[in-house]
DNA sequence: CTACTCGGTGACAACGTTGTCACGACCTGG
DNA sequence: CCAGGTCGTGACAACGTTGTCACCGAGTAG
């Protein structure tokens, strides 16, 4: 004997199946006492209606689920985006499936296929592989995908995306206006997209103050904080070592922390980060970074997913989630002169 | 026109329904032809099966789904609990659905009964609320559910919790043999049992090491860094301020730790926080925590839900997950004699 | 050659719900 | 008093799928 049924409580009631559905549905057509009748019924045998079979009859065919796909839900970025998703969602009655994509392409397919079978309403992507053509095939026509963190490519959809490119070249600007002539950049992946345009930026800052690029200073492919912290190392083990770090993102910016301290430099090496974290301000010295909004891009998402849900049309919208420079010191230090000797130290 | 049904898909095929069904589920009954047929109109039509549709009709009613109730998504500790139950359902094909509770016992009420409409197959909560009695009605008899991080009351399920009480002692005893003898506890919101949990660890230490209660030194109900943070200041302010510090989660160490690095009692008064923080080991001095496992907590509740969703009986089960110190340097300064002194500074 | 089995296939009902429509009771206006 | 409308109610089909069963043809044993 599993759950009651409609027909369950109709028997109770002694009304028709349908005289239940129009009352559990808020239907004002049916008579107070009928309706009272089904209430206490539906009480007393604590009916629920089955909203899998309600959605396979049901008009609309809604299941008033959405998928989030991201990097990583146990990571603060993306559990900050997946909450401020689920706020969203809230309000709506709606429900949130999730997804830990990892940086694997093959996994962002066959969750869009997973979430596909369920029908949910909609997508929220944050995507790991190049091309989302798959997508044209994967989803319904009407099934709206809102695209997060990273733009996409071969499927039309609207994109959140922090202000990548300027931000970082907000940062490196920062550096060079504090004296420095010598900055490295510590990337991730090159084949992520926000790690390309972090990189691009850092970039136009160096052509904008008239800085030559020198490739020694450039690391890429970091993804982790012990490869940022080897990195680190190797780069001041070199004769002419930077006076200021650039890391692009925060697992980076951590890994990179980490290894000045064991050298000693973390009062000698300036340091901007991309992406800030908890307690960079407690660090000493606290840590100078371009703050993302992750909530503010979740909820952005969201409500961009939700409009298309509700059947909006036109273009594929771009919203850009401005970044924000927040001074707490590592980035202020001044160039250092004798580098060499405090690391002989 | 939705997607393709099964109908559609058989129409094309030249076949019956029921032969799409087979071959769509794997049955090996099918002539091979037909099956490469069928294969070919799926491919060709992009089927995918509704797997709402067919959980209505499948016996075993399961619809791959579990749901997990947690404090916030968002937070650390949540978010890495929820990570590992995802892995856990992954390796299963079932996918997780998400609540966050904010400490709000009806919300937690409300969820349920969401997902319960939803049939997911099982549930993980962290209790909100001090009652599950409504469970009884809310859920269906055979939906297993499993507690994590906090214990039950009125309902039963397999329990997954830390080892609060004694990890709590053994935090205390640390700072009493480093000849601590007023020892603060900074404590959440008195109504969560972990909290609970761990106020009663630091009573038992007391009691263990001849040591008086003091309530001066004792300050419960603060839920956020900024409560802690001004509950330390107030601490400070008293004319006989504790050596010690043992804060009960680990905003409230924060907190703690950023009202001890304002007076710059930092390097002064000892600290040991119950549940590790990212960069407690990068602080000056680095935090001294006792340590949670949340990923192992959430794999092991996943694990026990899939047993009881698999059809294991018996009485529930409890789990506790054993904490560990991590000794970083702030819970092994010794006991400061000139406080006083100090602060007047 | 017959009876019986077995493997492959399809017709049909059913899952729990909502959309459509028809029916009867009651009201309203001429 | 009757035609026409409205309101409350229920019978029935349908959503997309799987479980059950019956059927057909071929192979096998007697």
């Amino acid at each position: 004997m599993g759950r009651p049924t409609m027909n369950d409580v109709a028997r109770h009631a002694g009304v028709s199946l349908k005289t239940v559905s129009r009352v559990v549905n808020g239907e004002t057509s049916v008579s107070a006492d009928l309706a009272a009748r089904v209430q206490a019924a539906v009480d007393m045998l604590h009916y629920r209606p089955n909203i899998g079979a309600s959605m396979l009859r049901r008009a609309d065919r809604r299941t008033r689920t959405i998928a989030v796909l991201l990097e990583d839900v146990g990571n603060p970025f993306s559990s900050s985006l997946h909450r401020a998703v689920e706020d969203e969602a809230r309000t709506r009655g709606v429900q949130v499936l999730t997804g830990s994509l990892d940086e694997d392409p093959q996994r962002e397919r066959e969750l869009a296929r997973v979430f596909t079978m369920r029908r949910a309403d909609g997508l929220i992507i944050a995507p790991a592989s190049t091309d989302q053509a798959y997508l044209a095939t994967e989803v319904q026509q009407d099934t709206p995908v809102v695209f997060v963190d990273r733009p996409a490519n071969g499927f039309p959809g609207d994109c959140v995306i922090a202000t990548n490119v300027t931000g970082a070249t907000e940062a490196v600007r920062h550096l060079v206006a504090h004296g420095h002539r010598r900055i490295a950049h510590l990337g991730d992946y090159a084949r992520i997209p926000t790690a390309r345009s972090r990189h691009q930026g850092y970039l136009a800052a160096l052509a904008e103050a008239g800085l030559a690029v020198e490739p020694d200073l450039i690391v890429q492919d970091l993804h982790d904080e012990a490869a940022a912290e080897s990195a680190t190392m190797t780069l001041y083990a070199r004769p002419d070592p930077p006076t200021a770090l650039f890391t692009s993102q925060n697992l980076v910016t951590v890994g990179a922390v980490r290894a000045l301290r064991r050298l000693r430099l973390h009062r000698a090496v300036a340091v901007v980060g991309f992406d800030d974290f908890p307690l960079a301000d407690l660090l000493e010295p606290a840590v100078t970074v371009v703050a993302q909004d992750p909530a503010l891009m979740g909820r952005t998402a969201a409500r961009a997913l939700f409009e298309r849900i509700d059947g909006a049309t036109g273009a594929p919208r771009e919203f850009w989630i401005p970044t924000s420079l927040i001074r707490r010191g590592s980035g202020e230090l001044p160039p250092s002169r004798s580098l060499r000797d405090a690391i002989a130290l």
